[in-house]
DNA sequence: ATCGATGCAAACTCTTTGCATAGCA
DNA sequence: TGCTATGCAAAGAGTTTGCATCGAT
């Protein structure tokens, strides 16, 4: 998804295009990796004199509600990315840089739907360790 | 690794063998998923009048230094449950009940760290859903 | 003008830490 | 006895929420 498909999500559903929103948008668009709501505060906070974490925690939540970004836990933080297309795609997350690299693990899942009685409601397959440029 | 392991371990590294810590060693031998602190405090509350937050949060930030409990964090907690022996085994978690079930993703990840510049120092693969109890 | 967005402040949850005391070896 | 474990209290970090005001449509 794009900014601007974002922000017409946004729209549909009633809620407002603002500055901040799509500042916030176009930080995860231009950043191929996870970001928690620090990062996105010290991006904007110099163009926004006064920006709060309420403002940003708010919307990454509202994000995540509308499926535009996808949420994890580390580090005792949550971080966030734009959301993958393939709603199977998964993560290697260099824990150098954040930067995250897409795998395919569709084929080991769909054997596990089929040989396991378990009927899968989401997942979190993130490998850590650091790219080939933090490495 | 049992509970008479764990606490040679401990032994052997100069912690010393309590009530508090083996009964916890116990709750986690005897329940086959993850387990947050509070959970842990529920235990043992009964047993122990006065035992504190600390204690359990200390023991368990221990027992993951040694490599007795390994740690995950989701839903804004972290989670632990006794370290699978084989250091590539990975979790269906039921979010019913918080039981895990291993799976065996280690031919992907040999496959994944031949064919990828990635450094892998750890990982994160679980998937959520029901067991066929909660399900 | 209306209703959502924001900032401020406070609260809340989970977790960690300093210090004095209790308890194992 | 010596050193670790524990409880108490407080602090700390990340996150959430109530309310009044600002701002987009």
């Amino acid at each position: 998804m794009d900014v601007n498909q974002a922000i017409h999500l946004l729209k549909s559903k009633g809620y407002k295009h603002t500055d901040k929103r799509e500042d916030m948008l176009n930080i995860f668009t231009k950043h191929k990796g996870y970001l928690t709501a620090r990062n996105v505060l010290n991006e904007l906070k110099d163009r926004y004199n006064g920006l709060s974490f309420d403002t940003i925690y708010r919307n990454l939540s509202l994000f995540v509600d509308l499926g535009i970004l996808e949420e994890t836990e580390f580090n005792g933080e949550k971080h966030y990315q734009m959301k993958c297309e393939d709603d199977r795609c998964q993560h290697l997350i260099c824990i150098g840089c954040g930067i995250t690299q897409n795998v395919n693990v569709r084929p080991f899942e769909d054997q596990l739907e089929r040989s396991n009685d378990f009927k899968i409601t989401g997942h979190k397959f993130e490998i850590y360790g650091y790219c080939s440029l933090c490495h």
